[in-house]
DNA sequence: CGGAGGGATTGACAAATATCAATGCAACGG
DNA sequence: CCGTTGCATTGATATTTGTCAATCCCTCCG
């Protein structure tokens, strides 16, 4: 166990080299130096759909970088109401308050299989310190998240129950491949855009009865952008 | 106005070293050497009510931290709608988003009589550039714009409209003093939890009835938190 | 003083959405 | 293969919220 880890510890800085998404992640500017200030395993873990990155209640040892999949940021209310804030992709990092001292502030569930790099928030920290080649993209990543924010405000949380879900689903096929996206269930779009479990059914059943969405398979639709928008309108 | 402005220039590192406010603001941790760094004027500008700080299609040239007032962060959707995502007070920061490139990402509105420093976008940005002491500060302000957006929707995207409402006074009498707070138009307040101005208006005019609020000046009142949670659950 | 103008409030009604309940559908395990 | 289980869908109503319009209340200005 011991060996494993220090093996890990010392392969880091090698894989994370060597990472063919790394333009895309948090550690895309740093360079072989840079690399040589890791010195905690960074794991690389697969998820699959339903599993929990973390919850607000865990531990806050962890961020991590998504390298391929999806995952719903959740977030509770007082009394028990709980709403989804945001969705995040490949390139995004879930965790990022712990460089500021911060708890986890959401759950984290993953919707379709995930992989992720998992770092020790000390690495970052360390990295943070002491390379200015990391701050730059620390701050794409909390502006990306700040943006992302608002739209879900101006965007998601606007207009009519179905107006939001449509503009849900556009946003959802930008994400998606060419003429695929995931379709989140019910409860899920409800909890995004701040309807009910019903209206949300109900607002998906009549794009499917209109053709302007197509099911491909349980979670899983093809749509015609240009119906849609005009569905996101009103 | 040549010497004007060389004069302010040179200025700038000594008056923002002697700020009263410093601990609260981005340049809180810098020290002298970072200062001489700053080679472009930093301006105190004060707005009154309904001043515009900038648009989103003004030039990008500056960033703004609020000495002392409220304001409104106002997005627009395709279709015309319009949203307040965020309000600012003492020690935020509006445009950060220039130091990543972007232009301004929305209408920044004054509410109550405001005074900022108004800084050239080159001088954060050459900072940024050489001294990591800035880096942490611009994370935090980053940070609490994400905490400010989840909580946006999270509390005051969910649930029936009068206890949105009551979440969003609760809110703003934390940000003012003990027993008054400021206390928007209706528009104002339907625009921040997404209802219609009369919605805002029965729900403010039921508070003033039920005493659970007492309107102080046109835009000010002073509320009795313990029953303003009840509203605020259902 | 009187009148104009801009919010705020209220009422009446229409429309949208939530709620409660039943039914349909498909995957899964025994 | 059949029953169970978990969603999704749909229907029937109850509530909430939006819409349209009138009135009220101030403040400002001539």
């Amino acid at each position: 166990m011991k060996q494993r880890e220090i093996d890990a510890a010392w392969q880091a800085p090698r894989q994370c080299e060597l990472c063919g998404i790394r333009h895309l992640v948090l550690f895309a500017d740093l360079d072989s130096d840079d690399f040589q200030l890791i010195h905690k395993p960074i794991d690389v873990l697969s998820y699959s759909a339903g599993a929990v990155l973390y919850r607000t209640s865990d531990a806050p040892e962890y961020l991590f970088t998504i390298r391929q999949g999806l995952l719903k940021l959740v977030q509770y209310l007082p009394n028990g109401g709980q709403r989804i804030v945001r969705v995040l992709e490949q390139g995004d990092v879930a965790g990022l308050e712990l460089l500021l001292g911060q708890p986890y502030q959401h759950d984290v569930v993953v919707l379709e299989p995930t992989d992720v790099c998992r770092i020790p928030v000390a690495v970052v920290d360390r990295l943070s310190r002491d390379t200015p080649r990391l701050h730059r993209q620390l701050l794409k990543r909390w502006q990306r998240a700040v943006n992302e924010a608002d739209a879900w405000l101006t965007d998601l949380s606007t207009g009519s129950a179905r107006s939001r879900v449509a503009r849900l689903l556009l946003r959802l096929a930008e994400i998606g491949s060419a003429d695929r996206f995931y379709l989140p269930s019910r409860e899920d779009i409800g909890a995004m855009v701040g309807i009910t479990t019903e209206t949300a059914s109900r607002s998906i059943a009549e794009f499917k009865r209109a053709g302007v969405i197509r099911e491909l398979d349980a979670k899983h639709a093809a749509l015609d952008e240009f119906e849609m928008k005009g569905f996101s309108e009103k």
